[in-house]
DNA sequence: TATACTAATGACTAATCGGTCAATTGTCAA
DNA sequence: TTGACAATTGACCGATTAGTCATTAGTATA
C-alpha cells in the first residue's frame, strides 16, 4: 500500500513534465527506485494507474468544491468557489497539467474518457446547484448557459496558473471573475445553452449510488485507516447507514468528522448526498 | 506537389480520429493507396507532415479572421468575428478536433509547440485589435482581460461544436457571445490579466517580416499557382514591394484578389499589415 | 528497341514499448 | 540453522514504431 503510494507520487510528477503516454513504465521505476516487476505487483497495469491517479485526486477535488457549496452563505460563495477551485490546481498543479495536456481523445483508453466525463458532469452539477442558490429563478432560463461560461473562463484562467505560476494573484482573480459572473448572471439574456442541449450531451444519467456500494467503500477504507477519530466516525456512519438512529445533527458532524482525511473525502461527498445534508 | 496535397488530406482524417501519436506513417500511406517510401518522397518526417497541417489550416484560419476585423464595419463586427470563427471551425472541423486534442505538451517537438504559441498569439493579437476598435479608451485598462476571456469563452464552446456538430444553431452562438462581451466589455471593472501579466507571457516578440521575406514568399508561391488573375495580381504586389508605384487603393484591390485563394491567404494577411491597409 | 532517368516500392533495421515469469533475495517461525 | 513462503528482480518476449534503401516499375528520349 506504502508503495502503491510511492509509485504514484513519482508517476505523477512523470506524467506532468512528459505526458502520460510519453512516460515509460520503466522511467516510473527508475525514479521510484524499485524494478518493473515490482510495478505490476502494485497495478495491473500502465492504464490501471493512471485511472487510479485520477480518482485520487478527483474525488478529493469534487469533494472540496461541494463542501464549499454547501456550507458557505451566499454572501462570498462565488468568491469561495473560484479561490478554492483556484487554489485546489496550485495545490495539485502536477495533476491538474496532467488534466489540462490529457484533456480528451489522447487516452485510448475508453473507460477513462468516461471516467473524466463523468467527474466533468459531477463539477457541472455542483456549480448548477451554486448558481440556483445564488441567483434563484431570475436566471432560470440562462443558468446552464450560465454554467457553461463560468467552466469557461476558469479552464482559460486555470492554464495561465500552470503555466506561469510564479504566484499569480489568486484573490484578485476571483474577484475578477466574480464580478464578471454577477454580470452575466444578472444581464444575460440570450442563452445558448438550453436543458435540452444539456440532456442531449449527457446521454447516460449519472448512477445513482446504493446504500450497499457505500457499505462496501467503507468496508475497504476501514482496512486502510490507523485507529483514529475518522475511523471511528466512520465505522459509526457504517452502522448509522444499516440502521438509523442517530439525528441529522450528529450525522452531520459526523461525515464534518472525516471531511478533511484524504482517504474520505469522497465518502463524506457520496455520504452528504445520501443523507441529503 | 499533388501527392503532397493527398497525404495531408488522408493524414487530416486519421489524425482527427485517432489523434496524432496513435495514427502510424503506414496507417497513412494505406489510407492513401502509396507505400511508405512515397510519403518519405513528399514529408522528411511525420513531424514535418503535421507542422504543415498546422501552417496550413492556421494561417488561412487567421487570415480569415484578420481579414473581418479590418473590413466590416463596427457595427455587427463582433457577430461577424464569433461567426466566423465558428464557422471556420465547423468548415475544418477535421483540424479543430487536432488543435482541440493535442492542445498543448501531447507533441514531444519544441519546434511545433513554438509554432502553436506563435499563431495563438497572432490570434491574441486580431482580437485586441478589435476589441480597441469597438470600445476604445474605456477599456483601456480592461482590454487585455477581456481578449482573454473571449478566448476562454470561445474555446469552451467550440468543444461543442466540435463533439456534438449535430447542426448546433451557430447564429444564437455567436449572438449569445456578442450580448456577452458587451457586458463583459462596458461594465466589467476589475481586470485580472494587465499588460504586465500579458508582457511577462510573450517573451520574445513576434518578429516581424521583413520586405526579402515576402518577396521569396511570393516567388515561391508563384510557380505553385496555375495562370489567373489571382497570379497576375500577386506578380504585381511584387513590383510593388520592389518599387512603390501604385496607389493604396489599388495595392487594396490586388491584396482583395488574392484574399481567397486558399495558397494566398497568408500572404494576403501579411501584405495588408504591410501596407498598412 | 535500347538507354537513361525518375518515381515508387516494401522488406528491413534499430529502437522502444507494455507486460511476463523463472530465478533470486529477504523474512520469519520452528 | 533450516526450510517454507513472500517479495522482488530484470532479462526476455512479442508487438509496434519511424525511418531507410536496394530493387523494381514506369516513362521519356535517342
Amino acid at each position: 500500500m506504502i508503495k502503491k503510494q510511492l509509485i504514484m507520487e513519482k508517476a505523477l510528477e512523470l506524467f506532468a513534465k512528459q505526458g502520460f503516454e510519453a512516460t515509460s513504465v520503466q522511467q516510473i521505476t527508475d525514479h521510484c527506485g524499485i524494478s518493473k516487476g515490482a510495478f505490476y505487483l502494485s497495478f495491473k497495469s500502465k492504464d490501471e494507474l493512471i485511472l487510479s491517479l485520477i480518482d485520487y485526486f478527483m474525488t478529493q477535488f469534487i469533494s472540496d468544491i461541494d463542501y464549499q457549496v454547501r456550507n458557505v452563505n451566499n454572501e462570498g460563495l462565488l468568491f469561495k468557489y473560484y479561490h478554492t477551485t483556484f487554489q485546489s490546481f496550485v495545490q495539485h498543479s502536477d495533476f491538474a497539467k496532467i488534466l489540462m495536456n490529457e484533456q480528451a481523445q489522447t487516452f485510448n483508453n475508453k473507460e477513462l474518457i468516461e471516467k473524466l466525463h463523468i467527474y466533468d458532469r459531477l463539477l457541472d452539477k455542483v456549480t448548477l446547484t451554486m448558481v440556483e442558490r445564488l441567483y434563484g429563478d431570475e436566471i432560470i432560463h440562462t443558468k446552464y448557459d450560465l454554467v457553461y461560461c463560468i467552466k469557461g473562463l476558469m479552464n482559460n484562467y486555470s492554464k495561465l496558473i500552470l503555466f506561469y505560476n510564479n504566484s499569480l494573484d489568486l484573490k484578485l482573480l476571483s474577484e475578477s471573475l466574480v464580478e464578471k459572473t454577477n454580470l452575466l448572471a444578472k444581464h444575460a439574456t440570450i442563452a445558448f445553452i438550453s436543458e435540452d442541449i444539456i440532456h442531449a450531451i449527457e446521454q447516460p444519467n449519472l448512477e445513482v449510488i446504493t446504500k450497499e456500494q457505500l457499505l462496501e467503500m467503507i468496508t475497504q477504507k476501514k482496512n486502510e485507516m490507523e485507529e483514529s477519530i475518522e475511523k471511528e466516525s466512520l465505522i459509526l456512519l457504517e452502522q448509522q447507514l444499516l440502521e438509523p438512529t442517530l439525528s441529522p445533527a450528529i450525522v452531520k458532524g459526523l461525515i464534518e468528522n472525516i471531511r478533511n482525511h484524504p482517504h474520505c473525502k469522497w465518502i463524506s461527498y457520496l455520504l452528504r448526498n445520501y443523507f441529503d445534508l
